[in-house]
This record gives structure tokens, C-alpha cells and sequence, in this order.
DNA sequence: TTGAAAGCGATACCAC
DNA sequence: GTGGTATCGCTTTCAA
């Protein structure tokens, strides 16, 4: 069974490829009664247009690129699933890849993209490089990066409100009666680290809290590195009540440390997580946490992604996910 | 800045267009002299191949359809990456698509995997609908099911052993002396429930074990209605020392409905989940699990796939992936 | 409203 | 080893 094109159908209904093509795309300049019947006939022979010929000419791929650091970790499924609910809605495709984090991947991976013509790119770049940053400010593609944002370029953003969700957590913690609170960061390479720690150093103060009873101490992300760091930090500080977490990730490992003592959560210790996965039900007590809407992130990207392939203005530049603290057993 | 293309490089280099293609693709029948020189040439003027182009003439796309039926689960994620790697290394590109289960969509996904000439598929369908079945049966591209397995039809498959995976489980509780076992299972629709649940009550058989003794009851797949379903046996069955359980996350609702009564796991209820999600590691105690090699899964798929795509024949049809037991605390 | 012709950017094929 | 030309399947453009 040979391929069908245009030309077939056009053959079988005694017109031009041209007029089957304006058929086909409802491009008017065509009398119904013409078109009704290519439709017809193309239906019959099951058509299905080759998109690659049609991007060739028409320099429109309908393919958006989108690059994120590592499939697995359970956020960015979330978030990609936004992303692609709504690049289906508006008849794009999405080509994904997995940079691993490494940046020959990441150019590489920008090029291909460049060379399939995608119309438009979903970045979660990995760590900040200024060559990276340059590369992708350069593109003649629309860009929305989420979750990272460039001072000093021009590329829309989206991320969650991470002070504003930290301020939550902080004021439910205070109001619960607590003093000292220690905070368990994440990686410290990360922009989100600084931003969540800067984030919680303000909110404290407005408290009018004594940083001074409030230690702070870095982990490596992982859960395991957690464990570790909240045990050291409630070592050094038993004064602590209560314990703030860069990410659910880490409050689990902290569950850990807390509960190996024989301590109790939130009796002894309190314990806030930040993201609001699912898991964060299951453990126990069920985590309360800071929840960030991640499908809506991913549908917001390529909102406004869309909105820039058609060459309006991102105004703002950056979306800041509205936070919700949702309040489960652990605080 | 124009559209640097083959024509513009061979202008510049004095050759035709033809000549620089083979330079770049180093494809041979070109002198080396000549072909250093192309290839300076196109560096220096950032040369980026038009791969939608290339692919209208030469009929290759190296673009592969990945569908999957819900990009939030857990497990997908993962295999996505071992699909993805393996892509890579091997230049082909992943288009993603998400069919929401829908049949609908699933078709239309299809529709415009074809559109784009992906030379390759790897699907995740949903249900079994013997439509789709059909229709994929059909295709004339090459493809590899995940988790799915059409009988009567020469589709190549990947799956974990299953079989093997319960296996160990069973062998396990019934070493710790486990006679009276409950199996919760998962949703009643899916195969694999089927499978799983077979697996369970053969290898209760080959231990020697009175079945009579040993519940089964389904759920939703969901944890809270697992939850629902493990109270319910536990109670209608007191005589239970240990669940059995579908998947990890069933485990993780069972574990609610064990400790909600202030019953001990593994003292006074044993639970062996199946997965090994990351969470597994998380929750207390630590779930003892049967390991699914997800990310190798992908990379299975993707080498059939490229088998496949070369022409070769798939042998054997099947891949079953080896399981392995993860002995934790709460089993 | 429709047709004819050109061309998107690359590769295949055949000459030389 | 290199060049010329046709062509992939479609859309654009202009003419009728």
C-alpha cells in the first residue's frame, strides 16, 4: 500500500494537489461542493498529511522543544504533563529531551531542536552558565524557562512563589508557638536554595523572631543527605522545636533523624516540607507542606509561550505560581 | 542573519550542494582535502542541518513516538529516561505524547505520530481496546509495547517478570513462616492485576500453602482505596500474618490501615509491596518490595525498537525483565 | 474558484 | 571525486 498524497487524491478527484491542499486546511477559496467531495475522497483513502513536507514549505514545525534535567525526578512529570495537555490543545507536538544535566548535552540537544525547526522551547536548565544563558538569549525560538530565571535577559519565566510559600510556612509554624526553627536546605549550588533560605530569614524576622536560636544547615538534595544534616543540626541545637525543609524530599529524611531518636512528629519536633508531592500523604504523620501547582506551571509555560510564538509581549516577564500551605499531621 | 544552508556553504567553498552534503555526513566519494575545507566552512558560518528538510527527501525522521497513558506516574518517568538515553545515544529524537487513557486521543496521537514520520513506536496503551489493537497491529511502523503484551498478535513487548517478581515475594514471606497471606490487588481492569494475581496464588500452591487461608480483595489502585480494602480484609480475615500487595503505593495504604489499629508492621502484620518506588525507602518502616529495572525497561524497548527498525526480527517477541526482591523492615 | 509553476533544503542518482 | 538534475510532498504565489 503506497502512501497517499495529495497528488492521489487530487488524481481521483479531477483537481490539483493546490485545491485539495486548500480543501484539506479549510483554506477557503474553494467552493463547498468541491471540498466536501476532496474531503470525502481523502477520508476514504485515509490520508494523513505528511507534516514534514508541509514544515518544509510552510517553515511551520508545530514542534515545541522541551528540555528538562532529568525526567525522573518526580516534579518535572507533573510539570511536563501541563505542558503537554496544552501544546495538544493548541496542535503542537512535543519533542521532550533529558540533558542529564551535562552541557555538551544541553547545547546538543538546543541544536537539534534548532534543526527540526521547533517553533518555540520549554527550558529547565540545569545549572546556571553564563555560555548557556548566552546561547539561549541568542535564539531566534521563543523561550520560557521555568523554575530558573536570567537577571539581565529578556526571557519569560515561570516559577512557583517560593517566598510567598515559605512566608506561609513560617507564619503557620510561629503561630503553632514556635521559636526555633531550624532550617534544612537543599543543594547549596542551587538559585532556589538561596531564594527559599533568603526567603525564610525575612519571614522570620518580620516574626520578629531571634535568628540567633534559628540554625540553618545544607544537604546534598537527596534524602539520605538530609537524614544526615537534620541529625547534626538537632544535635548542636537541641533548643529547636521545630524543623523547616527546602523540599518535601528533605523533610522525609528528616523524618528519619527525628524519629530514630525516639522523638515524635510534631510533638517533639515539627517538621514543614516545600513541593507537595504525593508522597507527602503516605508518610506518616502526613507531611505538611508547601504546595506548588505544578500542573498549572507547565500549563502557564506554554501559555506563554504560545503567547510569545505569536509575537506578543510576555508582560510580566515572570509568573510566580500562587503557594498554598496545605496543613497535614506533621506541623 | 539568514538561514545558513547547503547551497550558501557550497557557494562559499566553490562546490556544489551535493558535494557539501557529503562532506557533512561524511558520507565518502569526496577527497579528504576537499572535505576539511567544507567542514570549516560550515562551522564558521554556524551551520545548523535542516533536518526536516533532510528527512523530506531521504524518508528517515529519526524521531520515535513515545505515548504513554499518564506522564505524572511514577514509574513512567523512569522508563521514559531509559527510552530517552537510549534515543539519544543512538541519534534519534523522542516525540512525547500523553493520551490521558483516552481512546480518542490515542488515535489522534497515532494519527500525528504517522504525520511526522516517526520511524519508530513505543507505546504505552492504556486499556485494551481491541480497535486500537488493531490499529496498532497495523501500523507500518515499527513498534515495542511497555507493559502490554496483545496475544495472537506480533507485537514485541516489554515487561517485568511478573511471575518471578511474586515468586520471591511469596518465597520470602513463607521462609519468615507466613502461612495465612492476603493479597491485595489493584484495579480489577487491568492485566496485570490478573497476572499478579495468578503469579500469587501458584506460588502459594508450590509452597504448599492452603489457600483457604488466604484473601484476596481489589481496589482502585489508589492508596486511600487500598487503605479501604486492606481494613476490610484484615477485618473480615484476623487470621492474616502478612499482605501481599500489588504495587508499592497499595502497600503504602495498607500500611494506614494496619497502623491506624496500632498494629505493628512487620510484628503483626507483614507487607511486601511491588515496584520499588522511591518512596519505599521513605516510609516506616521501610516497605520490603520486589525491584522493577524501569529505567533498563526503556532501554529495552528502545534497543528492540531499534531492532526492529533495522529489519530485524524480534526474538524472543517478549522481554521480561528480571525482578528482584528487596528485602527492607516490613517483611 | 481553480490551475500552473516555483520552491522549501536536503539527498539520490546518474553522468563525467 | 565532483557536478547536474530530479525529487521528496506540500504550500505559496500569481495568473486565469
Amino acid at each position: 500500500m503506497a502512501k497517499v498524497t495529495l497528488k492521489e487524491i487530487a488524481r481521483r478527484a479531477g483537481v490539483t494537489a493546490n485545491t485539495v491542499s486548500r480543501a484539506l486546511n479549510n483554506r477557503g477559496g474553494i467552493s463547498k461542493e468541491t471540498q466536501r467531495r476532496i474531503l470525502k475522497i481523502a477520508h476514504e483513502m485515509n490520508y494523513i498529511p505528511d507534516r514534514i513536507a508541509s514544515s518544509l514549505r510552510s517553515m511551520k514545525s508545530n514542534l515545541i522543544g522541551v528540555m528538562v534535567p532529568n525526567v525522573s525526578t518526580a516534579n518535572w512529570a507533573d510539570i511536563l504533563r501541563g505542558v503537554e495537555d496544552c501544546a495538544y490543545e493548541n496542535g503542537f507536538q512535543i519533542l521532550l529531551s533529558n540533558s542529564q544535566e551535562e552541557r555538551a548535552r544541553e547545547k546538543a540537544i538546543l541544536e537539534q531542536f534548532r534543526s527540526l525547526r521547533v517553533q518555540g522551547l520549554i527550558l529547565m536548565p540545569s545549572f546556571e552558565s553564563q555560555e548557556l544563558i548566552r546561547t539561549i538569549a541568542g535564539l531566534p525560538t521563543p523561550c520560557v524557562l521555568i523554575n530558573r530565571r536570567y537577571m539581565g535577559y529578556e526571557i519569560p519565566f515561570v516559577m512557583p512563589d517560593n517566598v510567598h510559600g515559605i512566608r506561609q510556612a513560617v507564619a503557620h509554624l510561629v503561630n503553632r508557638g514556635h521559636e526555633r526553627i531550624g532550617f534544612v536546605n537543599g543543594h547549596p549550588g542551587s538559585m532556589t536554595s538561596q531564594i527559599r533560605y533568603n526567603a525564610f530569614t525575612e519571614s522570620m524576622r518580620e516574626s520578629g523572631i531571634d535568628l540567633a536560636g534559628c540554625p540553618a544547615i545544607m544537604c546534598k538534595g537527596s534524602c539520605a543527605s538530609a537524614t544526615e544534616a537534620a541529625r547534626k543540626l538537632l544535635e548542636e541545637h537541641p533548643q529547636v522545636t521545630a524543623l523547616m525543609c527546602f523540599s518535601d524530599l528533605i523533610a522525609f529524611g528528616a523524618y528519619k533523624a527525628i524519629q530514630e531518636g525516639g522523638r515524635k512528629i510534631p510533638g517533639d519536633i515539627a517538621v514543614v516540607g516545600f513541593d507537595d508531592v504525593d508522597l507527602a500523604t503516605i508518610v506518616s504523620p502526613p507531611l505538611t507542606t508547601v504546595h506548588i501547582p505544578r500542573y498549572d506551571m507547565g500549563k502557564t509555560a506554554m501559555r506563554m509561550l504560545l503567547k510569545a510564538m505569536a509575537g506578543e509581549k510576555i508582560e510580566p516577564l515572570g509568573q510566580f505560581m500562587e503557594t498554598r500551605l496545605v496543613v497535614r499531621e506533621s506541623a
